[in-house]
DNA sequence: TGCGGAATTGAATAGGTATGCAGGCTGAAA
DNA sequence: TTTCAGCCTGCATACCTATTCAATTCCGCA
């Protein structure tokens, strides 16, 4: 086993002394072109690299960002995960990744803090008070991404979501404009705040109307439970629901499936379903799911914003709460408004 | 911006010496019970967790494992990635993961080096053989996941891989069995050696029953080419295929969704539908997809194993190439052996 | 030619931890 | 009581790089 090669073999290699590689491999160090040639050469044949962890022992900069994941079985996070790295890598960042299918963090964000990461993104789970303050001591930024933090529990956490309330009102608004009278809910996890905000948001848009939620089932963002959840609204009813909003595509996509090939319903002609998140598979052809579209691409930039503000102000810019707003997206698995029928959105 | 705190400062407040500190925090070390008390006391006062960095440049083990990634939108890859990920965090490895969507990784695995990570895993691209080979000189144990290298591109590379070539001679005598006599291909990318086993093995199955591939067309592992494949394979011929085996499941998904809502044919009554992976979604209600598992416990199982019997051993254990068996799924996307009629595998 | 300032350079040090080494302590065996 | 082994402990050092500081070189210009 070959020891590993180092600056000073390099060093020795190029005739220079150590600072000189360390100046070639910092950028806008004061360097002579020629040195910094001389210093690439030896580098290249030796296949030298600087080593990240001195480095960031001394810069105190790790360029790693930890990311907390988990529903990986649900699109939606993978293919915003996908973003997040990629937009990462380009500005120089890597990711650091924990998966964590438990209810809260604790633990795993004790583990990022070892490797004194520059910035958390949470995408899966909620953090105690506790860790939430020893990260703002720390100096490291938090962003919860797609939820919040329970009110009162203080800390410099700040977050990027949708607006889940508005989402859920315009679907309780395109449903009622449907002559829908019975709309059901089927909830993701209970306590998420994504659940509860798009929860308020329905019954918000039908109390406009005077209507309430008619039935719930909860689902937990499970497709299991999704289906178990559709076989009890609709099981041993005399009235069964007219609609069904369900807090996720990939819960609504076991609802669909649940109705059309176990219960016999015809989607939309006797149940209309909409979905929230827009994940790539609600454009499939055997969905065509109307649902409200989670705006990715603004969502990760928004992130990154807040987690460069933060490395750049320090301290400053702390405990922001972005919301990215939303839109419906209108396809074939919802009953539409006969009176002024919107064209059909056309198929990517 | 408080100082992080350090070894010392916990040994300050311990009374004790900073090698108590370290020895505290290193498993196995020569600590009496009082002094690890009282330093784990102080430790939790503080909030005090050793630094990964500091701590790795001495060990020269990172306790990292570099992944790169692609291809997030089939769901394969993000459902090995959690199991990778949860498998390694048991072990006390963490994952800086890459995404890739360009043809090497070159470039990337270069920056994973600087982390002096303890292994790779490349389930993207493959590599340059210069690259495998600074890998081996660094005693970085790279393992291929569901890929091989180009035989002669040297290196001390591992893989770790299904039967593709069985899994596609199963689906060639699944087929015929079935009494289909114009099998088509939609392949994966043409130069990946998933795809080309793959089709050798459909190749090898359709020979030994005289029979060839019928009609040929490429996805390129993507959704929307997969239409377009399947558009030109059924689109004005006189006669059109009466099956399909399609490399992927997540090609299949679009190649079944393009039959029956945009040609108007019914599968299985009319064309027979085979994939690839046994993706959550092949279970779905709208697919009920046929399809050869890949296993991705065992898969996971042997790549922790390929790594760790690497750092165990240390030079020993190179190149290894695991194949994990595989097994033919059996749903309803397409037609069965009338004869011997197999019982519907039941749904989960 | 001489001079001042800018541009480079090298020596030395810091950053936080693990570990070899030697000394101190305890307890048991003789 | 003496002796010796076995634990613990602290000191000092090494891991690899970025950066400060002082010294040196370079260059244009008078």
């Amino acid at each position: 086993m070959k020891a590993a090669v180092t600056s000073f073999d390099v060093a020795r290699l190029a005739q220079v002394s150590q600072s000189a590689v360390s100046r070639t491999f910092t950028p806008g160090a004061s360097v002579s072109e020629l040195t910094k040639r001389r210093v690439l050469d030896a580098a290249r044949k030796l296949g030298y690299r600087p080593n990240a962890h001195a480095r960031s022992l001394i810069t105190k900069r790790s360029r790693i960002i930890g990311l907390v994941l988990s529903h990986l079985e649900n699109l939606f996070y993978p293919v915003a995960l996908e973003r997040l790295a990629q937009r990462l890598q380009n500005d120089g960042y890597h990711v650091l990744l924990f998966v964590n299918d438990n209810a809260d963090a604790d633990d795993l964000v004790g583990e990022i803090l070892q490797y004194h990461v520059d910035g958390i993104v949470l995408a899966a789970s909620t953090l105690s008070s506790g860790l939430a303050r020893q990260c703002a001591d720390a100096s490291i930024p938090v962003v919860l991404f797609n939820r919040v933090m329970a009110a009162g529990s203080g800390g410099a956490v700040s977050s990027v979501r949708s607006d889940n309330v508005d989402g859920g009102r315009a679907v309780a608004r395109f449903l009622v404009a449907a002559g829908h009278q019975r709309i059901a809910y089927i909830a993701g996890n209970e306590e998420s705040s994504t659940n509860l905000e798009r929860e308020r948001g329905l019954r918000e848009g039908l109390a406009e109307a005077g209507q309430r939620i008619w039935a719930r089932g909860v689902g937990n963002y499970s497709f299991e439970l999704a289906r178990q959840a559709a076989r009890e609204l609709f099981a041993g009813r005399s009235e069964k629901p007219d609609a069904v909003f369900v807090a996720s595509d990939h819960m609504a996509f076991a609802v669909m499936d649940t109705l059309r090939h176990e219960l016999g319903l015809r989607v939309p002609q006797d149940v209309s379903v909409v979905g929230f998140d827009n994940v790539p598979q609600a454009d499939w052809g055997s969905y065509r799911l109307t649902t409200v579209e989670q705006p990715i691409a603004p969502m990760i930039e928004a992130t990154v914003k807040l987690l460069q503000n933060y490395l750049r102000d320090d301290e400053t810019a702390r405990r922001e709460n972005v919301i990215v707003p939303v839109q419906l997206v209108v396809r074939e698995s919802a009953r539409q408004a006969s009176a002024a029928r919107v064209p059909r959105r056309k198929r990517a």
